[in-house]
DNA sequence: CTTGAACTTGAAGCGAACTTCAATATCTTC
DNA sequence: GAAGATATTGAAGTTCGCTTCAAGTTCAAG
């Protein structure tokens, strides 16, 4: 059988009103409709709509998934452009990912910091320590990067 | 000495219009202006400049970042409230993280699935091979939560 | 057959984060 | 002191990804 939108809708977990924008958007080429003009979902095309999110996870805009999803609509002739895409994904949720640890070893250096401020009572405390080159070793090659508030 | 708005701007990389905007939203309090009107960034302003761009890549709104902004403005009476948000930084940035790597997994099923399709020169392939089983050990766990496109 | 929930469309509205524009002022260098 | 790069402002414009609205249609239950 189908899904109405609805149903789909909630089967991945986003308001129907945005599975009726991606649709306007060309990202549903694939959803059929119903004699009275309803759209009707099949596995498939549920599958797909975890597909779109899945890809907006990576950051890809709407419009670069609207192209995948129009190759995946027009079969096997596409396919190496999108095992490519998939490959430049990967990359981009690699370098993502790596951005963000760096991004992370900031912010444990200011739970240090302010750990150690709230503890003085002020932030000159973790200054001075910081001027004296008296931190945690785990934190401190984060200061290389770093920064006064 | 200090930094013209376009010599603070390239430092961290952002542009000009950009600083001012954020200038404009009060994310800057701290800027000193000149007898003239323009602005003179610090080290520390800079610093604080970088530490927005680093709050925005935790995801953090503007709106957000100025609250911050605007404790460190105020001293040492905001030190538990900004430790909190330190904390909770972090704690977003590792779910970010985790949502990442398990991103990761399915667009790495992905490159298998294309892989296979490009090579057999149809995605009936690795369909049949997915509906057999008969999957790299490595990518059969992401096959979990998957999908049909 | 009626009622109410769920569906349809197009158009307009929204919030976030900027960018661009225009008109003017200031700074730096020759 | 003239030129040219850089700065200032407020206001308007842009892009993205939706959401909301209004007016009408269809479906499912009793």
């Amino acid at each position: 059988m189908s899904y109405s939108i609805g149903a789909a809708a909630e089967a991945v977990g986003v308001p129907t009103s945005t599975v009726r924008y991606y649709d306007k958007e060309g990202l549903l080429p694939f959803v059929k409709r119903s004699d009275s003009g309803l759209r009707q979902f099949e596995d498939s095309d549920v599958d797909g709509l975890r597909m779109i999110e899945c890809l907006k996870r990576t950051g890809m805009s709407l419009k670069d998934i609207r192209q995948f999803m129009q190759w995946c609509h027009e079969g096997d002739s596409t396919l190496r452009e999108r095992r490519d895409m998939f490959y430049e994904r990967r990359e981009a949720v690699e370098s993502q990912i790596e951005e963000l640890r760096s991004t992370l070893d900031t912010i444990e250096y200011k739970c240090w910091f302010y750990d150690t401020a709230v503890a003085a009572g002020t932030d000159s405390a973790p200054r001075e320590m910081v001027a004296a080159g008296d931190m945690p070793p785990r934190i401190s090659k984060a200061h290389d990067r770093m920064m006064a508030r």
